[in-house]
DNA sequence: TTTACTATCTTGTATATACAAGTTATAATA
DNA sequence: TATTATAACTTGTATATACAAGATAGTAAA
């Protein structure tokens, strides 16, 4: 058994992806869900304080939770999910190419962007991600040995992210992602279909553990054409 | 007076941007904040989670609170802030062109989108960003008459947003944003400097009020070169 | 009919308590 | 010395209470 509130949290998560709570209308006041769940006032706050923070319902004042329209969950790449992840969602017919695996004396930017100390070493791989024939996304994604010892062609095929979370029981936690657009470079134009295409749209991910450390820096190219972004936002006031 | 456990996590927050907590450094303990703030735990314990939502901090169990890297605050355009708000953080000479500004009939797609009724009117403005000397943005707005019922070259000029806050009292609570790569328009080339660029970044935004009505679609439309986005992501487990 | 009030329902804020669980430093033990 | 156990300190979860504040429906008064 676990957390009360997280599994109230998905309880009422699935019950709106699925309908049951449609868009527009309202859940059962607080109270109620209190006694739907048997518990108190506070946990189910924080159940849908969740729901309200990842865009599932808007709370107002004196009037209840709307039920906010879902289409938030055919996300491309928001959030911090991994491939694997995000292709078993939209369905596709995916694969994964592993173009390089190596371990390596990273270079003075990568050094830096990750804290490698002197003589630290760093896991990198390339990956090419071909969907319905076509080769559009290529990951550069760069490991700090310390926590990541050992990678093979196996994992990285896989989900790199399971192996971290599920074999070496780390839990993967925060990102600072960054957005920008670039012109291709010739390993870009080597390794994907870029016929026609005079940019290429980089996400930059710093991928940190639990415990604040930063284990994983990653360059996410994507072909233009096939790229979205989907986010949610609040405003703070002040 | 306002809010206690706001006014705590916007001290701490100011305190973090200004360096009186270090990055990697860790907060005081929730029990020492309590007796600094005199104040609850949980009231605490609001604040320290606003923060963490927020990308200031990282909670450990067992450990603390240690103090992110506060760059997040150099963003363009992630979270939900005006033009004017962004160039004011970022300090660089801006100017705003209001091309055009209309009461219309919406079409189809825009009277879908915002959700207009037979003959409702809908507020078009069309407005170019230039910073230092380059017009770089064009920003293509939609607003539902029925929330917002006039606009003035001069509220253009300025920021709607402050209008809509200030003046009109409503409160700007949420928006679903959407980036896309698509090739320029006749329109975009005519208003915008394009010269040799084959690409145009569009961020789609669907912004709501506090009541959930949506009142406002926007299209960004970007430079590519002078595009970038920066988000913080926390990975949801399960 | 219209207006104003009131009771009631909703969510928001602040506080207090209890215990669970993870971390760390210290002291006791082998 | 090295290991183990303990105590103290940290955050996490769950509960209960009280009151504030916004929304709504019904009632009473003008």
């Amino acid at each position: 058994m676990q957390n009360k509130y997280l599994q109230i949290y998905r309880e009422i998560a699935d019950n709106i992806r699925e309908g049951v709570y449609p868009a527009q209308s309202k859940l059962p006041s607080e109270h109620d869900l209190m006694k739907d769940y048997d518990t108190s006032r506070e946990t189910i706050r924080k159940a849908l304080n969740l729901l309200s923070q990842n865009g599932f319902i808007q709370k107002v004042q004196g009037k209840g939770s709307i039920v906010l329209d879902a289409k938030k969950f055919d996300f491309p790449i928001s959030g911090l999910v991994s491939f694997k992840e995000l292709a078993g969602r939209i369905g596709e017919r995916h694969r994964t190419h592993v173009e390089e695996l190596e371990l390596i004396t990273p270079d003075e930017t990568i050094s830096r962007t990750l804290g490698i100390s002197k003589g630290g070493k760093v896991w990198k791989t390339y990956r090419v991600r071909e969907i319905d024939g076509e080769r559009i996304i290529l990951d550069k994604d760069y490991f700090n040995q310390t926590y990541v010892e050992k990678l093979t062609k196996e994992i990285c095929e896989n989900s790199i992210y399971e192996y971290i979370e599920n074999e070496l029981g780390m839990t993967i936690s925060f990102a600072k992602k960054e957005i920008v657009v670039v012109e291709p470079t010739e390993e870009d134009r080597r390794l994907l279909h870029l016929e026609g295409f005079t940019n290429i749209v980089v996400v930059k991910n710093f991928v940190y553990f639990d415990d604040a450390s930063l284990f994983q820096y990653t360059e996410s190219r994507h072909r233009p054409d096939k790229f979205k972004f989907v986010d949610f936002a609040r405003r703070t006031h002040g």
